[in-house]
DNA sequence: GCCTGTGAAGCTATTCACAGCT
DNA sequence: AGCTGTGAATAGCTTCACAGGC
């Protein structure tokens, strides 16, 4: 695609295009960077640096045009085929995230959930079948799905994560407990919610 | 307390340690920075760097002691009183985060959770009680909680975090899809899935 | 020989600061 | 005057590479 764009810069991207629907659905037309830097919570600095990666033009009288941006930024980060995503592990937060994901976005849908326990394959969650985890491999591969999402404990996280490798998946969101070897061109968000509020206590008290 | 440690360094110890209390548990008593670095995902270089900022003595012969290592890290991770953690949001994924840090750490425990849906409150959720919003501050207060987390819809997470920064909670684990706006000396720590599952839809096609 | 601890180098990300535009 | 876009400066993070120890 284009001249790499950073991980973090990604991020953030979203996030303004999150800022900039809500503007747009209160009316706002307009916009200046130290108004929407201030909502996304960063510097005007790092807003237009980032703006820099999808190239849309500001004007110094009106700032930025709240629907062109959200355009620009859709053209970068949404696929123009939908996405499919499948988790696994359907425990409580594999089913509350199969819930939080449910009907938002067409074009990036949680499809498919798999689990061991046969009390809870072969049922729907919140609209999303639920598949014995031995068929993983086959119905990621069938469905065309190339996002897996990781809910199981941290013991099988591992093995997990070779299945959807081996389905050809190409990114991985980890909520387990564990690191994930996966190979180059394979990325991994990590979501440790462990590590997370480790470091929220020891900087709590700091 | 010492010289500053950066969040980062902080996130991996706590990765560290987990990685040690596995090994731990299988009886390893020594291991070298190799080993551990690539059980937790990251250089050996990386791994020796961190290790710095709690000074802890590895010998070249059989690098570092396991429990010696956990010890020393959890010195610094670790306070010496409990710390208490209120959630705020008890649906579907406010509900499976209690479940999921239920009975782990006796240090560092949800203790209340807080619902504005009187069919949700005054209930047990996996042992915690549910509250209603309007006692936020005083519980909270009362409880001595320092640790916020945030499942509430976004519309609502800025006012929840109000709530939390008037009850003089220092850390707040964000789950809701907003750029909160805090006091400095407050910690954020977002755990924005939207955004992560934007990031990972992006180079999952690269 | 092969490890650790660490100064120094290299790299990435953020912020500054200002030219250019209207 | 006040904004955007961006080169240059700065800060922060990671990796290199090697001295020192057994």
């Amino acid at each position: 695609m284009k001249k790499d764009i950073s991980d973090k810069t990604i991020g953030r991207l979203s996030l303004y295009r999150r800022v900039l629907y809500e503007l747009s659905q209160k009316g706002v037309r307009n916009v200046f960077s130290h108004q929407l830097a201030s909502s996304a919570g960063v510097t005007p600095a790092q807003l237009r640096r980032d703006l820099m990666a999808v190239s849309n033009i500001g004007s110094p009288q009106h700032g930025y045009n709240v629907q062109g941006l959200i355009e620009s930024i859709s053209s970068l980060l949404d696929a123009s085929q939908p996405q499919f995503v499948g988790l696994v592990g359907a425990g409580n937060l594999g089913r509350a995230i199969i819930a939080y994901f449910a009907g938002r976005r067409p074009k990036l849908q949680i499809i498919a959930a798999f689990d061991r326990d046969p009390d809870k394959t072969n049922r729907l969650i919140h609209g999303c079948k639920c598949y014995p985890v031995e068929e993983l491999v086959s119905v990621i591969m069938e469905k065309g799905i190339t996002i897996g999402i990781i809910t199981t404990p941290a013991e099988e996280a591992q093995a997990v994560a070779e299945l959807l490798l081996r389905a050809e998946v190409k990114g991985i969101m980890n909520f387990a407990p564990a690191a994930l070897h996966v190979p180059q061109g394979v990325y991994v968000e990590n979501m440790d919610m462990t590590t997370s509020l480790e470091k929220l206590a020891y900087f709590a008290r700091k």
